[in-house]
DNA sequence: TATTGTTATACTCTATAACTATA
DNA sequence: TATAGTTATAGAGTATAACAATA
């Protein structure tokens, strides 16, 4: 039989579950023709009308540099307005296209998180969800 | 203040606990010149003196064709011996250059999930891990 | 000086298709 | 027919450097 040295790594199965769990999501957000990246600003505009650029990629820790070429496929589809409030800032909101398929896409994230969560048992699940949060905004790590 | 709608989302979290932990890992390793998918290589023929290729790739859940530069970089460093076992497959065994290199590999693994386990309530560690392997092994994910 | 937004570029991981050779 | 290994290629995320315009 063949040994797994880094079956019991945490961060080992932390990477594999992530690459599982994410490969499924963008399985469903396909029919919309998002991606997890997209679908997240989507949902990111629609809570915060006004937000700029900038403050996204803060809030998603996507680099600035990796922030414009998203941006322009939503702004392209016409999914997302642009309203400059200053010379380099523009307050960013849901176009009704936009709104309509945030919709969509929020209801293949519920979905999906519900799929994932009947794996956890119910009692794991709130410390599950705190330790994964602890180790992304923990400075230390 | 900024809403974030992902916060509570487990399959979000998870993702940003992934990414930020690998990060660190990939930093590590840097100092061996060794990306995390060698490194694990190196660990599991040590572990497994003889396995195949295509075994291993079973193993980490990486496609045989992603497999091919992993190793040809490996046995281009001396680090990884090949030898026919029939025409087609080849055991594979480390080189001494390897086995000193694993060696600190296994080294850099062990600091950074002691880091991780850190972050996590030592009564909370085993589920944790649990439910991690539970999401990239359970086939219905 | 610092920030916003952009372009260009490169690396890594993942994925598919197509192929050779062997079992 | 199925498997082992390879090549080529493409999509996606992440990273740095450099830049223009603005605060």
């Amino acid at each position: 039989m063949t040994i797994d040295p880094l079956k019991d790594f945490p961060g080992y199965a932390l990477r594999r579950a992530s690459v599982a769990t994410m490969q499924r999501l963008a399985g469903g957000l396909q029919v919309l023709d998002l991606r997890a990246s997209e679908a997240s600003i989507l949902l990111v505009i629609e809570a915060n009308p006004g937000i700029t650029q900038s403050e996204i990629g803060r809030l998603l820790d996507i680099a600035g540099a990796n922030m414009a070429p998203l941006m322009r496929r939503l702004h392209d589809r016409d999914l997302v307005e642009r309203n400059a409030v200053d010379g380099r800032s523009q307050a960013l909101h849901l176009s009704p296209a936009g709104r309509a398929l945030s919709a969509k896409a929020r209801r293949i994230f519920r979905a999906h998180e519900d799929e994932l969560l009947k794996k956890i048992p119910p009692a794991d699940r709130a410390p599950f969800l705190k330790n994964l949060q602890a180790l992304y905004s923990d400075p230390t790590d």
